[in-house]
DNA sequence: CTGAAAGCGCTAACAC
DNA sequence: GTGTTAGCGCTTTCAG
């Protein structure tokens, strides 16, 4: 902030000899000030190098403009693109956004969520950490009415507006996939239980399987974190099996990635010898060598949706408090050469 | 922002029969307050669910303890990488960050800045879009001595901390290492000279090949945005000269993965009949097959860097305004598949 | 169509 | 160690 002080509504009033009032509702086009006086004041405050101070306006209309949106890292692909939507949306309804990323850890979420509070956002767009398993700081958000939009990694305990992509259905699609290459022994390299979009992906893996009459192996369902490095101890693990899997459906692209990479390094061929999945077309996916079969995240796309149905409950506030839904965007699967055995 | 009034520092006092100046000052927790009616009012505080509102705090002390950066597009890994690490600094600081982006579009540039401006952000790091040529916006902040940072798209016109990386000596150490390997006709597609980025990195192919005794021969260099799509336009006129060249580089890791996959399409062998370079080190360029040279920049420590010299000039405001630097990082160079021809 | 006055919630002289 | 008071810059009744 500048020391030699701004200039104000006052000073252009002074400089006209009119009152402030006058100019602020000049400033905001109020059709009640006549268009003579309008252009003056305007052109005054152009003179001036008058700019409205946002702060004392929301300090005064009790609204900031602003929605604070949270991401475990903002350096993710799908995030990132989360976020751009988020801010298309946002800029053109005149929102400001301000940005955070907990790193997956509860304490940084929590300090960041009650610190969105006290600048009093008009609402929040959130995707919960890894660790994340209590939920006072987002009931906040509930019990004063300030709207919040959970996207991705959604919270089941909390009613509010949701925005899922069809986790069950794109791992289900995945997994029928891979059975229809005719691979019989699909392994799945799962992520944390608590966060819903793993819990549900495995899900829809088992009941692919079951719907075809293959039975789930528990030895074939490994948990981890989906690091890079997760994935070389859960591909180790599985090829020490004594019966190991033709085919790996992993709950990312990450962990899909240094599978494959180390399955290159040994000499083991994909998908001849193991047949490779993984979720979330990050762009590296494609490219790669062979490429990577996986499920399209709309991220873009559910950036805005979030920030529309954010601001569509920031501005209805008040008047009919509308259901809240969960809205399921579609998944798309993407064969790849990790999974054509024709 | 919630409609029920919440609860402020004069709800504490009242409850307490005190005064809210001294509610104020305890929970700031200001040494004058006896520990002993601190603890009552912050237990106080705790009771009534209050939370400080910042918006107030930032009127009355003319600082929004928030910082705004603006990028051409968010969702590109080296600016999302940027974007974290300024976060990462600006939230131990406890700075709150606006994020926007431009589009590379000067128009949303102008008044991105200039609402950022009016929020009364404590300072700005920005990354100027591609159509940016004028710097009225900028200038604002010069003016009104708002601390001002610039990155990787830097401007010579504007006297500010600057954070780039060594574009001159990463594109001569491509272009070196491409001599090295036995090229000798080197083409380079290059960005729009606007931007210092591009001609630096012109600048540095160029004097790598005069160092080496070659001519500089212009219809090997191309120019244009860097999309996908113009390094397909770039490569195909490329091979329609009498005398194609046996190297590209190219300013930018799309740009040479568009490449490279047109050549892959036609047969033509990378690196044996052309080697490929790009720059930036996107996520990408490690995994495709064959995977692409290119110079590493360090996002996260440049974004960082950035929110460093951001706040130190924001805290030292006022006192000894030191000369403004140019903080050049240093780039390595990445040689992979795309150039080995060993 | 315009002005006067109050107040959003917080902080910081200045008093005592 | 605590209270009183004024004011950050803006908007908005209410009055005329």
């Amino acid at each position: 902030m500048n020391k030699k002080t701004e200039p104000t509504i006052h000073d252009i009033a002074r400089e006209l000899n009119i009152s402030a009032s006058t100019v602020s509702r000049a400033l905001n086009n109020n059709p009640r000030i006549s268009q003579k006086t309008r252009d003056k004041i305007k052109a005054a405050a152009d003179k001036l190098g008058y700019r409205p101070n946002t702060i004392a306006s929301n300090l005064r209309n009790q609204k900031s403009n602003t929605i604070g949106i949270v991401v475990p890292m903002i350096n993710r692909h799908f995030f990132s693109s989360v976020i751009s939507g988020v801010e298309d949306v946002a800029f053109k309804a005149g929102y400001n956004v301000i940005i955070s990323q907990s790193n997956d850890n509860f304490s940084k979420e929590s300090t960041i969520v009650h610190s969105l509070f006290s600048n009093r956002v008009d609402g929040l767009i959130i995707s919960i950490g890894m660790q994340t398993q209590t939920f006072a700081h987002l009931e906040l958000f509930i019990r004063k009415h300030i709207p919040l939009v959970f996207f991705d990694r959604v919270v089941d305990e909390i009613d509010a507006d949701k925005i899922v992509v069809d986790d069950f259905g794109g791992a289900f699609q995945v997994t029928q996939h891979l059975i229809d290459q005719g691979c019989r022994r699909i392994a799945h390299i799962a992520g944390p239980q608590n966060l819903k979009i793993y819990t549900e992906r495995k899900r829809g893996y088992q009941q692919a399987l079951s719907k075809n009459g293959l039975s789930v192996d528990q030895t074939l369902i490994l948990y981890n974190n989906l690091t890079a490095e997760d994935g070389q101890k859960a591909i180790r693990q599985l090829l020490s099996l004594p019966n190991p899997p033709d085919a790996i459906f992993c709950a990312n692209d990450t962990t899909a990635l240094s599978v494959m990479i180390f399955l290159r390094d040994k000499g083991i061929k994909v998908p001849e010898d193991v047949a490779l999945c993984g979720f979330s077309n990050e762009p590296f996916s494609e490219f790669v060598s062979p490429s990577i079969s996986t499920i399209k995240q709309p991220g873009f796309e559910m950036g805005q949706k979030a920030a529309e149905l954010l601001i569509d409950q920031i501005e209805k506030k008040g008047k009919t408090e509308r259901k809240h839904q969960t809205f399921v965007m579609p998944t798309e699967l993407i064969v790849r050469q990790s999974s054509s055995r024709k």
